[in-house]
DNA sequence: TGGCAATTGTTCGGTTCCAAACGATATTGT
DNA sequence: ACAATATCGTTTGGAACCGAACAATTGCCA
């Protein structure tokens, strides 16, 4: 039995989460909850801020530019709808961030052969490029961020940031 | 001993892991990182998008505004160069949101007495009653989002969320 | 076949976001 | 005392971001 009050030591937590339960604390609030969703956004916006003020600057390519473009490389050509879904991002910003990528020489827009409506998207050679020389120093900072975390925690918290993203998709119909 | 490859179960991971194994996997690329850390991404923006979509769109509060009027709310008066730091955006965004939750009636600006160049930022009446009735449906979600976690896994994945915090703390000095 | 519904990418309006430049104010050093 | 330096919030310019409206194209079905 590791449950009951013994787990909320508090010198674990960031000074946000200790002031929330002293404040909220009588509130019936879902403090753990609380601590793991906020601790989400806060990792990510750093981990999005500290990647795009190291590498991505390099090259002057915004996290989601660099998105597009990452799965341009790994997927080759895709319809603008797929990309846009596989970048987590409206179709409409999607026009925008290609029009950039584009204007630099880094992707390709042509049309689709039989269906007219559809938008056909390819890496251009410099493309591919960037992504060649991007992705090896983008990666090594990410095992830069993770450095903290032995290979069994990574694993466990890849396996629950999983479970919540499966919670969001059934909660998203 | 549970490491070596036993670990690398493919059916528990999602797609574009599976592909990016098999596209990069001859690569030096550290893929625990890399699933690490894009899950942290797309947890991030799945659930800000939801969060936003459902509790914050009742009372049309952006996810950043929710959270300058949140630190407000819990922390009371600040000046707003802690603001920016709490919220986690700069201070020139800082300025847009506090224009927007002004016009609004629900924060009020005002100068330090003794030094001028500060802005002292508190909550309106208004401001603490639509956190006060936002907060607890906003917390709901968060509990719904983490409720295919047990107890101890959202303890576990709040701490190594931490553990990376922390690093990102220490990689930007 | 021909009209109606569905789909796709773009455009538009408004907000968010950052870095850099700026003016106002405060602090420091000499 | 007073010039150089630092700090703070705002403004500006450009990109990202969304939803909604839009034109073009395709599919459906009577």
């Amino acid at each position: 039995m590791t449950g009951g009050f013994a787990s909320s030591d508090k010198t674990d937590l960031i000074r946000a989460e200790r002031d929330v339960q002293e404040r909220l604390g009588d509130l019936a609030i879902d403090l753990s909850a609380l601590a793991t969703i906020s601790n989400i956004f806060r990792a990510s916006n750093m981990a999005r801020y500290h990647l795009e003020r190291t590498v991505l600057a390099d090259e002057d390519l915004s996290f989601t530019a660099f998105t597009v473009l990452w799965v341009l490389w790994v997927w080759g050509e895709q319809e603008a709808r797929h990309l846009a879904v596989e970048a987590g991002i409206s179709k409409g910003t999607l026009t925008g961030v290609m029009t950039t990528l584009e204007r630099r020489g880094y992707i390709k827009r042509s049309s689709h052969p039989t269906d007219k409506r559809l938008v056909l998207v390819n890496p251009t050679k410099a493309g591919i490029n960037v992504m060649a020389n991007l992705f090896p120093k983008f990666n090594a900072e990410e095992a830069r961020i993770a450095g903290g975390l032995g290979e069994d925690e990574k694993r466990v918290l890849a396996a629950s940031l999983r479970t919540v993203l499966r919670t969001l998709e059934a909660l998203s119909e």
